[in-house]
DNA sequence: ATAATGACTGGGG
DNA sequence: ACCCCAGCCATTA
């Protein structure tokens, strides 16, 4: 299977804290690929079931679901990103200033663990 | 190896 | 603010 760039994605995806949102592009800048964003969505398009991802905390630079197989509501991926204390905006916009995972992550993880050697490198 | 596709992004109208 | 178009990258047929 060779899934080494998929296998990648969900080890990062995997590591977003819960209620903190990370975006496409984000990732695929982790991956050395700072335009491949739409791998990146192929990638958890592709996802196994035999992995567990919270693919959920993917969203797009919008700030705005983009699960395009179905409604952005009815998928509930909503209410699970809600669930971990997200909240949307009237437009079903979520705030990537206060919920997006670069910014706070490596701070708070340097916090509670003391060091962000298990963190990727998100500066910026 | 070539062509088409897609859970993206940024710029322009 | 919303809609449309072109660019980019890895996977699949």
């Amino acid at each position: 299977m060779s899934q080494t760039l998929f296998d990648k994605v969900y080890w990062i995806v995997q590591r977003i804290p819960a209620g903190r949102v990370a975006t496409y592009g984000q990732i695929a800048r982790l991956l050395g690929i700072p335009r491949g964003a739409r791998t990146v969505g192929w990638a958890l398009h592709s996802l196994p079931d035999d992995v567990e991802v919270p693919w959920q905390r993917v969203i797009n630079a919008q700030g705005h679901v983009s699960t395009g197989w179905g409604g952005d509501e009815s998928t509930g991926q909503r209410a699970l990103l809600e669930a971990e204390g997200i909240v949307f905006g009237q437009d079903g916009r979520v705030d990537l200033k206060v919920y997006g995972w670069a910014g706070l992550e490596l701070a708070e993880w340097q916090q509670l663990h003391g060091t962000g050697a298990d963190v990727p490198h998100l500066s910026a």
